[in-house]
DNA sequence: ATGCAGTTGCAAATGATTTGCAACTGCATT
DNA sequence: AATGCAGTTGCAAATCATTTGCAACTGCAT
């Protein structure tokens, strides 16, 4: 009974542990949360939330999102001209390359990148507290 | 007549190149990206133009931005929950660290990361186009 | 100097996100 | 289990950034 996914449950401490309510929409986009492997915006977490429980509105989507990116539950990623896009932060710290042919996401994780991070925060006189490093490419094509 | 700076004209060579005009209100925006510092978003470039030419509209600096970031002759930095920021593309590629408190924009450049990006990319069977490498950061407080 | 396709300013439209407010509901307390 | 009320919610309207339709204007090739 101690598996290492996530669960509503998880979420729902984090948010106890904010001292804030667990109620039924929050739940329910907990759920969403729970098991989304893509990183989806907005709307696209409200249509699912719809879909178990029709009296969601999108408001509260937005100010859940807007919740749980503050107690650091979830990561917002802002493309330019797009709507912000969620994804739960948990486990490794990974970074993404965006194919600017289709908007696929790919996520990599590099310890360089870390090690990197550290090394030019410091030089700078800066202590990090988070980092977003994005590839934007285009498939090679085989030959 | 050919210094390493960026003038106008350069500019204005570029968007010839493109095959557009060069208008009034372009000139205007022109100069005012030749000799910006920071890393300002439409409304202070239009703030800007209009103490040079009061006629000039912010759909025009909308439009100019997408332009010349079109030929690749800018930078558009999409930040969450705010408006797009630009910097003209010259030189040395640079990334940035943000500082958290304030809001200070500062760049940095390092080759490793370059280095890095191609390693990944490449692993991942994509060809970069561009990418961008932001550090968030706080203030380390000597003590 | 002339013509017209490329540009512009303006206002209205769009898209993402936030907010005011009155009704509702967790949940700590009886 | 019933009570109270501060935290939440849904809805509609507001706000912010950006885009677009359109008629008037203007570079610039001729």
């Amino acid at each position: 009974m101690n598996e290492p996914e996530i669960h509503t449950t998880d979420y729902e401490a984090a948010l106890r542990e904010a001292g804030v309510r667990i109620t039924r929409p929050r739940r329910v986009i907990l759920g969403i949360l729970a098991d989304m492997g893509d990183h989806p915006d907005a709307m696209e977490i409200f249509q699912r939330a719809v879909a178990i429980d029709s009296g969601i509105s999108l408001s509260t989507v937005y100010r859940t999102m807007k919740l749980l990116e503050g107690i650091g539950a979830i990561h917002r990623h802002a493309f330019a001209g797009g709507p912000s896009r969620f994804e739960p932060a948990v486990g490794e710290h990974h970074d993404h390359l965006i194919d600017i042919d289709t908007g696929d996401v790919i996520e990599f994780q590099s310890d360089k990148i870390e090690e990197l991070q550290n090394e030019i925060a410091h030089r700078l006189g800066y202590e990090i507290v988070h980092h977003r490093f994005e590839i934007y490419g285009r498939k090679r094509k085989k030959r």
